[in-house]
DNA sequence: TTGACATGAAACCTTTTGGTTTCATATAAT
DNA sequence: ATTATATGAAACCAAAAGGTTTCATGTCAA
């Protein structure tokens, strides 16, 4: 489950399901290893190692509490999922998709048409 | 890079840096594959498989051209990690994480007392 | 002080990933 | 008709990922 080296990438960090699941868990309330796993249909070692990844790419932040070490949700870097997406938004409200598309629908055999996306029905001229 | 398997998740399909290239690339304007893989480097082949990663998630579309394909981004897949994001939002604007941990914070000798969870009942107060 | 918890580190194993090279096929150009 | 281009499929490979089991260490409870 990587090595336990430094410095993981939040893209990386968040690809796995069961880190998705550790970090919603982990946003309800701070929670030491043994109960966590107890969640998980894998080994407490397992979970224990996931739960390195998502430290250390800043997404979990631990704390020893006498023999227990307690995680909880650290937002903060899913901003940088946010900004990346951030980017995409301009996609979605799709005028400029559609007049890029025309445009590059021009300089083919002609086949294409610019046949709007599913959300805008009004324009497909042909 | 994946069996050629079919519906890649889209969280996974981010996951590498070379495909989120990808998808800043295919969304200025649509592109055959030779063209594309001029910017990277690795081989032809490598990004073409990168590309049908990408397809497999919905996040890109292939388009045959005469002896050329071309591939443009498809934005639409996500929105699922729009939704998903959203939900940590809440955690920005931290009003109820700073109660949250003001609660947690109080109970640092290790004694778990009213935090009990849906679904962890074997633990609670004593 | 002896024993039971809680946890991380190590070593190990199997599957997936990201990449390569070689080959086959379809379309274009001469 | 023949050759060149564009691309995907296959077979192969090394490294990373996701697990497991075993062991060591630190802390709490009797």
């Amino acid at each position: 489950m990587a090595a336990p080296s430094g410095k993981t990438d939040v893209f990386q960090a968040i690809a796995d399901p069961t880190r998705r699941q550790l970090l919603s868990m982990l946003g309800e309330r701070e929670m030491p290893v043994t109960v966590i796993s107890g969640h998980f249909p894998m080994s407490r070692t397992a979970v224990s190692k996931h739960l390195r990844i998502l430290a250390d790419a800043g997404l979990v932040k631990e704390r020893k509490i006498g023999r227990e070490t307690r995680y909880r949700l650290e937002p903060e870097p899913l901003l940088e999922l946010k900004r990346w997406l951030a980017y995409y938004e301009r996609y979605w409200d799709n005028k400029l998709l559609a007049l890029q598309r025309f445009v590059e629908g021009d300089e083919t055999d002609g086949t294409i048409s610019l046949v709007a996306s599913e959300e805008d029905g009004t324009r497909s001229a042909e």
